[in-house]
DNA sequence: TATTTGAGAAACCGATTGGTTGCAAATATA
DNA sequence: TATATTTGCAACCAATCGGTTTCTCAAATA
């Protein structure tokens, strides 16, 4: 299955394990406790940020640590970079529009 | 349904469609003419985008023109932003252990 | 007025999603 | 060694997705 960045953070859940997971590793277990699914859940959505490459797995004895591949998430951050000036161009004639509101006060 | 902007994203088709229309506003079938799929279709990915409000209506006769919400994805910005000084941090990391190569080399 | 054109809505379809339960394998511990 | 713990995997399920075809409606045009 094709999957992508896109499509990794589409879901809300997997959004917060990305989050949860982002300062520090952690095993399945203690993520699944911070949500109100089975750990298999969990499991499955470990399994997609993995192949996505947007988690790490750290095998340590029987215990595996899933740690965030923050690098992974530029390809977003590129993606939305094109529109980026949009955005600001817009609030640009915002700030036109309040600054000429500013000086008919005066 | 409840949709946000991640979902909106998540499709790549959508995501063609975004950046189709980010300079100029278009008609469903303008767009339709840049996919192999029918206009029903796009006319469906079009749905969606306004739900999440990337996307606005803009009623002209019995056309109607497509525009991009630019500032809608600013939100998935935001999202990106906490991680950003992640990666940043990592590629630090990385120039310091070339600039350490460097000094070995002389 | 009759006809063509642009667009959304509805019904349907196969594939995918996110969740569950049950199981098997490997490591840690008594 | 026997048992408990951590994890992934497979099978199943209802809901959703992305696509199609068919239909209706409103606006433009002959």
């Amino acid at each position: 299955m094709r999957r992508d960045v896109f499509q990794a953070i589409a879901d809300p859940t997997r959004r917060a394990i990305i989050t949860l997971i982002a300062l520090q590793a952690m095993t399945p277990n203690a993520i699944a406790e911070n949500f109100h699914t089975t750990r298999q859940a969990i499991s499955k959505h470990l399994r997609i940020l993995t192949e996505c490459e947007v988690v790490k797995q750290e095998q340590r004895g029987r215990e595996i640590y899933y740690q965030l591949e923050a690098g992974k998430l530029k390809e977003m951050d590129i993606w939305i970079e094109q529109f980026r000036k949009i955005w600001e161009a817009k609030f640009d004639q915002l700030d036109k529009v309040l600054s000429t509101m500013k000086k008919q006060k005066k």
